[in-house]
DNA sequence: CCTTGATCTAAACGTTTGTTTAATAGTGTT
DNA sequence: AACACTATTAAACAAACGTTTAGATCAAGG
């Protein structure tokens, strides 16, 4: 371990920008106040990441990247699919948990189009999707026959993992926090198998809608 | 039908509003941006909603208030468990494809914790919960023994049911536009489904976690 | 000792930010 | 015609914005 007593300057401005974006948002954080709290000069933003939204690049690359590792690793390999969906399920909810601030940066920008960055989030949307779609609709369509669109159903499993901690500052003002931590331990389970007995009881849904 | 024709300076800001704040997000709109797109004099922005951060809220409150309608309306009154939860289900997700960017501004800045805003959300929030708890999770436990926490199991039905339109403009990027068109007609039944299955076939998962 | 390259600083750049003010225009009432 | 009230305007405000520049500081290598 090398240097373990006090972090670059380039970390610590990394660390804290993940940290101020998540909660005040990317466009209402000042790069004044990022500098200030990393304990930097100014100018030292721009000089290593070049520019501020270079800086949210990084944020995103690095969210995206740890998020498809994830996909490859645990829905590509052996096991069958219940085994494979609840394996991922789980280390992904893990690294959401794990990487809060990442993940809450970068699904709050999702929605925004910035040419610039829309395009960036879009190259990693594809590979994700052609694993959902080989690995999960292809696979359901052939056991059930039921027909799931990899666009809806690569959102959806984020959907579903993320939603906890994207409301967790507003459910800490309705709770009193701790509450239910109990409950939360469970989560990962509750989560894989609500999606897994849910698609698995998704049958003739097409036929309700056939030919209108 | 009254004044159909133009509508009112106050109208045509609102409606610019949560079209620009949809796209580009709520802190990196101008105000400017915002008087010049709904053909305004800058001033009137303030002067009809008082300021930017109070014209943030009126969208909040209109989304929250009809979102909050349709929880009432369809999870308090009469019919089996299964029957309240789809039909709520598939008229929360009309509501929200018919308010999409009301949808997307309000989704958009729940992660952040403007302590102003963040009190507003709560407000809403814990009217939800209450009905959450008693329809959907107090069922369930007796039903099936699973004990369901209400701050995320709300959570979680939003997630699912928006998640698709908050990917949007990442995956109209990724896929020809009107791709899988056919698909999301059955989007609703499909969330539906997930849900009610996959809850239906959550049994003993606590048992897995009793004690450890 | 001098050089090289990376790190860091203080200061300024020109815009843009949200908000406010004071004056004007319009509309219906008395 | 004078009044009251709402709506609208152009202009200005200080503050904050992201970015750039020129120069200092520092450590290592020749």
């Amino acid at each position: 371990m090398k240097k373990s007593k006090q972090k670059s300057s380039k970390e610590r401005i990394l660390q804290k920008a993940v940290q101020i974006f998540a909660r005040k948002g990317y466009a209402s954080t000042g790069m004044r106040e990022l500098a200030d709290s990393a304990e930097v000069n100014l100018a030292m933003i721009n000089y290593f990441f070049g520019s501020k939204k270079e800086l949210l690049k990084v944020i995103l690359e690095t969210f995206f990247r740890g998020y498809l590792e994830i996909i490859e690793e645990e829905l590509t390999e052996k096991g069958t699919f219940d085994e494979k969906i609840s394996r991922f399920i789980h280390r992904a909810i893990n690294y959401l948990s794990d990487n809060r601030d990442y993940m809450i940066v970068t699904l709050a920008e999702l929605p925004h189009d910035d040419p610039e960055i829309t395009e960036y989030k879009a190259q990693w949307a594809r590979k994700a999707m052609h694993i959902v779609r080989d690995e999960i609709c292809t696979p359901v369509k052939e056991s059930q026959g039921v027909d799931l669109s990899p666009a809806a159903i690569g959102p959806l499993l984020i959907g579903m993992m993320s939603s906890r901690f994207l409301f967790a500052p507003v459910m800490e003002q309705v709770n009193p926090p701790g509450y239910g931590e109990d409950f939360f331990r469970k989560y990962p389970d509750i989560i894989a198998g609500i999606f897994l007995q849910g698609i698995k009881g998704l049958e003739n849904v097409e036929s309700e809608v056939s030919n209108e």
